[in-house]
RNA sequence: CGGGGCGUGGCGCAGCCUGGUAGCGCGCCUGCUUUGGGAGCAGGAAGUCGGAGGUUCAAAUCCUCUCGCCCCGACCA
């Protein structure tokens, strides 16, 4: 076999798609599973993503006047039961903590529970409940309004089926609770919240998303209107990347959040929360993979640049290693997106195994400097976006002067690739046989990738929804707000519909 | 919760059917030789086979119970 054919990862993605994915996960170092049951371990590599997503939506979420703040982690039973749609939502999911003592019993081995809790507390699932408990003490009047608040918090949701990043039980998030005077205003920042999250997915992490509506069955429950952001993965599913949601008056009828309004009148405030959470990064993983391991884009990577200092005879060491120093120190010196470039240095013994680490791990840019690259005053750069054995020689002064320039290209390259990729499999289908055609694998056992997301007119009702989603486990993905309205048959049951609507597979 | 599968050095597996107290590959450690596309050779450390009970002279292997995990479905950021 040939090197070149080998790849990074087995098996590939057209091999095995979700098989690839946890491959990945485990090449590029970014988390591992746990002892406990559906619970990640997120690893250095991996969570410096989230700490840079962290960073960056701070900033975006600063700039509209969001402030942080901090919420127990535990809800009192009754304080989840309060709003009747959201008990229903996630009370199959939620681990619940009756006990607060462990003890030793006389002629039994290990420790068994001990003083019983008067009212079980719930493991936050997210916090609408307890949070909206905070707003109703802190607002009287409409000169307490709004409030604009973010917390980042782990949240537990007990999940039947987990996948590292996608659906663990416990994960990280934001979540964000907005409580306003009037019900224009709530509307308006959950419409910004979710710019927020396309900017950060679009501008940052180069994932392309389409923004829209939920159909009432999809909404977060509780709420009145759930917006959302959705992209596609290679596989041609849907990942929802981020939710933003208009609560209207519901949970302050159920959390007492009332004021007096100008006109000395009593009434409840409209609230909206908003969130994303570590999905992100299986988000991108599954958009900028490929079967080498992940791509990073340079805006959130972890690193940017590894040196690889290539030593082949001892008497270079020093000169080799005096000239990767301060190239590290010239380009840190550098920034890039709102951060320092930062730079790893890999001076590990390992052959070619070294190089294929770091192609493994995503990151952007990988710079070889040996003895001969130092006589010409140049270095071996290779870019993760292109085939690792496509590297190209520069002079050193050029890729300090030009390094922003050339992780500004890697950044583009990954967005503009997953854009044609969502487009290429975006379709529009007006009958409903090319729709189930569509949809339906041509190997049952063993589904190759196939699919994307269709653009279908859809009547509105719920039992026309409900039954695609039985016969192909295919759903609304959402209400896209770029569709002008249009007049159409349902691809359903044939009925009149205003508008199309985008179906895919989803996560 | 329904269907399927699996628990054996750090990881991936073989051995189980036809009981005789562990083996392979990768990784790790040491040395030498190598090094710009995933190194070679030699030596070495590391497991009592998920757990409990049973059958037996003898159990990774047979039986019973139990725990855990993975995959497919329903649920979901």
């Amino acid at each position: 076999m040939k090197k070149q054919e080998k790849t990074a990862i087995t098996p590939t993605r057209v091999e095995d798609y979700p098989e690839w994915y946890q491959q990945v996960i485990k090449a590029s170092d970014l988390a591992e599973r746990s002892p406990v049951r559906g619970c990640m371990v997120i690893k250095p590599w991996g969570y410096a993503l989230w700490e840079n997503i962290m960073k960056i939506l701070n900033d975006l979420f600063k700039a509209t006047g969001v402030k942080n703040a901090y919420f127990p982690l535990f809800i009192p039973l009754s304080f989840l039961e309060k709003e009747a749609e959201h008990v229903e939502g996630f009370a199959k999911e939620c681990a619940v903590v009756t006990h607060h003592r462990l003890e030793q019993v006389a002629g039994k081995k290990g420790l068994v529970p001990a003083g019983r809790l008067n009212e079980p507390l719930i493991v936050r699932p997210t916090s609408e409940t307890i949070i909206g408990d905070s707003f109703s003490k802190w607002v009287d009047s409409y000169r307490d309004l709004p409030i604009l608040i973010n917390q980042w918090a782990n949240v537990v949701r007990w999940e039947m089926r987990p996948r590292i990043f996608l659906r663990t039980s416990e994960f990280l998030w934001q979540e964000g609770h907005t409580a306003h005077a009037t019900k224009a205003e709530a509307i308006e920042r959950t419409n910004m919240m979710l710019d927020i999250y396309k900017t950060l997915s679009e501008e940052y992490l180069a994932i392309p998303v389409i923004t829209g509506r939920k159909s009432p069955s999809e909404r977060f429950p509780g709420a009145v209107d759930t917006l959302c952001i959705e992209a596609m993965m290679q596989d041609r599913k849907a990942l929802q990347c981020g939710t933003s949601h208009f609560l209207g008056q519901n949970f302050a009828k159920a959390s007492n959040i009332l004021f007096q309004t100008a006109q000395e009148t009593e009434a409840y405030a409209w609230t909206t929360s908003w969130g994303v959470s570590t999905r992100l990064i299986g988000g991108l993983i599954m958009t900028h993979g490929d079967d080498d391991g992940i791509i990073l884009p340079p805006k959130i990577s972890s690193a940017h640049v590894v040196l690889l200092p290539i030593i082949r005879n001892p008497d270079d060491k020093h000169s080799v290693m005096e000239y990767v120093k301060s190239l590290e120190r010239e380009l840190k010196e550098h920034s890039y997106g709102n951060r320092r470039i930062e730079v790893e240095v890999d001076t590990r013994d390992i052959g070619g195994a070294r190089n294929w680490e770091w192609i493994k791990k995503g990151i952007p840019l990988r710079v070889e400097i040996g003895p001969k690259d130092i006589a010409q005053n140049a270095v071996y750069v290779g870019r993760r976006d292109k085939r690792p054995n496509e590297k190209i020689s520069m002079k050193r002064n050029q890729l300090v002067s030009e390094i922003q320039d050339l992780l500004d290209q890697i950044q583009s390259n990954l967005f503009g690739r997953a854009m044609s990729f969502r487009k290429e499999h975006t379709v529009n289908i007006d009958d409903q046989k090319t729709f189930y055609d569509f949809f339906t694998p041509n190997s049952i056992e063993k589904p190759e990738i196939h699919g994307g997301f269709t653009q279908s007119h859809w009547c509105g009702s719920e039992k026309c929804e409900s039954k695609i989603k039985e016969d192909l486990s295919v759903t609304i993905r959402c209400l896209p707000f770029m569709a002008e309205p249009e007049a159409g048959r349902c691809i359903c049951c044939g009925e009149p519909s205003q508008r199309k609507v985008i179906f895919a597979k989803a996560y």
